[in-house]
RNA sequence: GGCGACGUAGCCAAGUGGGAAGGCAGGGGCCUGCAAAGCCCUGAUUCGCGGGUUCGAAUCCCGCCGUCGCCUCCA
């Protein structure tokens, strides 16, 4: 079974065929960096991570490339009204996200350019389309030519005329056509600048990402990525800019996540119901997020509520569950049943691999992980050793770990509960004593009360363990 | 108004022509002093609704209803 991708552009999977063989070339949307960044970001950002990772588990190189937008419209707004020089709020954002790719667990990009430091691949790009008559200069803004480009709007499936009927932009009467895109913005007082042939400005939105793959990647990638709403315009603006350029085919396929939504509702600071990665994490695992991405299809609306949050908790632990070590009396498994669980984490090995060979299904892959997991508890609770679960657990890891999941990680501690540790044993100690002689009362009244502070008991054949919870 | 995606059990969700995965929640049982964890059994005669194609459809076609995204900055 070989890989297939489903392609934005073509609305179907397709064989997954490089451009350079053992080579992919990704590149993935990232942030405009004006403010904190939401959940919706971090889904994006754990999507690609998961391609990427199992892009390296079948053997390729991934050149990932993820950009910052730290120069635009909305940024220069938002240091106008604080008063901050928006080129600093844009790196103090920066390493904000920085940070959170860290916390969430993911695989650092290969390159992260930022605009402000690609101005002059941005310009010879610019210059370029000018000089073969893809963009025309007003002003000083310089703008690209839709009608010059036969087949825009090929990504998103519009027609020049069919968006010119819906459009609600407002029709500025400098351009040749109401669709032309701005790829040089003439610099307004105030505003950081650079030289260009056109006099002082900044660069359009689009026009970066272009020119950061011709820079990093080359004039062609496998993979671009970023976030279904970003297929109009950026993603349509981008293949006009660049083919124009090149004279060549773009990009191979087109990769979209689904949206977030907050229940039900989009995520909208409008509504007042964002989440930012940062109040997520305050509350909960990195892996939760993860598995909550992972749970649904990467093309599919992901929902975001209380409920489904709790639910990824849940699965989260069951998946973790697996590495429970053997039960400390294990008098050994047949050998007929060693076998078969061998053979059992072989098939859900296999069928992890289909399953994430057809178009990176996570969710059905983490079935494969939990049928996995089941076997895993069966051995364990017939008897099997610490040698003879060990090869279960080694492939339930490793899988795991394709998708990104640590599940040696143990759950974070609590604030203080290092200090805590030492006299929720000696209670346990106690209860221990207590259980001995049968005082089951008092007892339970430690294992309850302790359970309201949240410290959770099992007693297990090996002897009482607890947990935060 | 235009373009696109989607609608599967209480919740989340996989499944694109022929057996309705998996997780959470629920019910019963085993284990346990009682729990917890784990294990076993259990749930959709049915896949938004109505037609159609087919020997056969959740899966294909048409219509309707609903949700979401995009058309303006957006992961």
């Amino acid at each position: 079974m070989a890989l297939r991708v489903y392609n934005t552009m073509t609305r179907n999977k397709e064989p997954f065929e490089t451009l350079e063989p053992g080579v992919v070339k990704m590149y993935v949307c990232g942030p405009t960096v004006y403010a904190k960044a939401h959940v919706g970001h971090a889904m994006s950002v754990l999507v690609f991570d998961m391609v990427r990772r199992y892009l390296e588990y079948r053997g390729y190189e991934v050149r990932h490339v993820m950009n910052y937008t730290d120069v635009d419209d909305k940024i220069i707004r938002r240091a106008n009204e604080s008063g901050e020089d928006p080129i600093a709020l844009a790196e103090r954002y920066i390493r904000e996200f920085d940070r959170h790719l860290v916390d969430l667990g993911v695989l650092p990009p290969k390159v992260k350019p930022r605009v402000t430091q690609e101005i002059g691949w941005i310009i010879k790009m610019v210059k370029g389309l000018e000089d073969k008559g893809y963009a025309y200069a007003v002003d000083g803004d310089v703008y690209f030519r839709v009608t010059k480009d036969d087949d825009y709007g090929k990504l998103s499936g519009r027609k020049l005329e069919e968006m010119m009927a819906g459009a609600r932009v407002e029709v500025d009467e400098r351009k040749e056509h109401p669709m032309d895109f701005a790829l040089w913005k003439a610099a307004r007082p105030g505003e950081p600048s650079w030289d260009s042939p056109w006099g002082k400005g900044r660069p359009g939105w689009h026009i970066e990402c272009s020119a950061m793959n011709l820079h990093h990647l080359g004039e062609q990638l496998d993979i671009h990525g970023g976030g279904a709403d970003l297929i109009f315009p950026h993603h349509e603006n981008e293949i006009a800019q660049s083919e124009s350029y090149t004279g060549k085919s773009y990009v191979r396929y087109w990769m979209h996540n689904g949206m977030l939504q907050m229940g039900g509702e989009k995520m909208s600071k409008s509504l007042g119901n964002l989440v930012t990665i940062e109040d997520f994490l305050a509350e909960h695992e990195a892996d939760v997020l993860r598995m909550m991405v992972l749970s649904s299809h990467y093309r599919s609306p992901l929902k975001f509520t209380a409920e489904t949050i709790a639910q990824a908790e849940k699965a989260l632990e069951r998946l973790r569950g697996g590495m429970r070590p053997a039960h400390a009396s294990a008098a050994g498994l047949p050998e007929a049943m060693a076998a078969a669980l061998a053979e059992q984490a072989a098939a859900a090995k296999e069928g992890f691999v289909a399953a994430m060979d057809d178009d990176f299904n996570a969710a059905a892959a983490l079935g494969r992980l939990f049928d996995l997991v089941r076997a895993i508890n069966q051995a364990r609770d017939g008897g099997a050793t610490a040698a003879q679960l060990q090869p279960a657990q080694e492939t339930l890891r490793e899988l795991a770990g394709v998708l990104g999941l640590d599940l040696t990680k143990q759950p974070p501690q609590k604030q203080g509960s290092a200090e805590a540790a030492p006299f929720i044993d000696l209670l346990i100690e106690i209860r221990t004593d207590l259980r001995a002689a049968k005082q089951w009362a008092l007892a339970d009244k430690i294992r309850d009360r302790l359970t309201e502070m949240g410290v959770l008991l099992e007693d297990t054949p090996g002897g009482t363990l607890w947990r935060w919870k």
